[in-house]
DNA sequence: GTCTATAGGATGATAGAC
DNA sequence: GTCTATCATCCTATAGAC
């Protein structure tokens, strides 16, 4: 990450720093959605994440404050992305799949996007922290309401969507593709929840053993 | 808990224990779950187990080796007295009621648990970890293998009915139920992914306020 | 803006008495 | 079987230089 960026020069008057401010904010953000979605909020250490970023461990408290905020702001951004993505299936003017299957597709995309439905998932389990708790039951109802409101699902279409994406986030956090090869029964449950991007899953396995 | 139990007798040749090593290791297993569904499997520190157990913490240490080997026992018991319920409600003869039905009544019925469900969900999300991971998976499938090969659900029954368990460990693991009265489409999710049992989830959320 | 050094606090695990 | 005392480690956060 030694970029083509601007470099302080000897002598000039006003150092100019190593990278925008708002760049490597987002740079650590991405690296720290990674670090929580494999550790957990407290499993991972603000160290892991200045490591993953290419920071120093001070440098990261510094910027986000504590690392209870730090995570906070992980799930404001994946919440984010997860709407924009929903919104643009919403929109999608491809009229030959269902306003549902398009969702389903558009939640299954996420999972290129690394760590992300884990590190949601994380946070929907720590409900007794004040804070955390507070922001994932604000995040899972903004989801909710979407689909409600926006995709004009009824109430049981909302849920039975939402009990997939739990189901589907549950066989990410248990890394079930670890153990496609050795059970038949384990290879029948990754097709029939995820017919789509079981090859996404399936790399993920590999990638990170 | 300083119950009727014998206790050791000054002079006695052969002192007894306070408590069989048995009844400690459950009442220490159940305390465990509690605390463990409360901040995780990281989160929990082995003082507070043994807090609310009634016992030293090297005493905890002591009787399970490392706080992982306890966290592993917590979730195998978890794991059984689910295939208890589920095996109950198998052979259940009640034939006024679909088998699907009797199954989601009997997984609700664990609410009751203390902590059951929401410890295992939160194994579910450490696939990363070797040894968790490897007895989360294996954990999963055995339901799995259960409602597709003892309850006689296929694929697509079984994986349906494993979404909507994990619909509702999210809505617990989030504490959803704080939120019931302050917004409408909480109440209109409580209702619609749990008819059964939205009292015991209130109740849950106002007792550990 | 970014780093090095480090303080301060918790926590899992061990030693050893009773 | 169970406790008290304690060690060693790790980790968040702060101080302060550049």
């Amino acid at each position: 990450v030694t970029s083509s960026l601007p470099i302080a020069v000897d002598g000039g008057p006003d150092p100019i720093p190593r990278m925008r401010a708002s760049a490597r904010r987002e740079l650590i953000l991405a690296a720290a959605t990674s670090v929580f979605a494999d550790r957990g909020y407290v499993g991972a250490t603000t160290d892991q994440v200045a490591k993953a970023a290419g920071v120093s461990q001070p440098y990261v408290v510094r910027m986000f404050g504590t690392k209870e905020n730090l995570f906070l702001e992980v799930l404001q951004r994946d919440l984010d992305r997860l709407l924009v993505v929903f919104r643009a299936a919403i929109a999608d003017p491809t009229e030959s799949m269902s306003l549902e299957h398009r969702l389903g597709l558009a939640y299954v995309s996420l999972l290129d996007d690394d760590g992300l439905l884990l590190s949601l998932m994380h946070g929907f389990v720590l409900g007794r922290d004040a804070r955390i708790g507070a922001a994932a039951r604000a995040g899972f109802m903004t989801v909710y309401g979407m689909l409600r409101h926006e995709a004009g699902m009824d109430a049981q279409q909302a849920s039975t969507f939402l009990a997939n994406g739990m189901l589907l986030n549950t066989l990410i956090g248990t890394r079930m593709a670890d153990d496609y090869s050795t059970s038949a029964d384990v290879r029948e449950l990754l097709e029939t929840a995820m017919p789509t991007k079981l090859d996404v899953l399936l790399n993920m396995s590999k990638r990170s053993r």
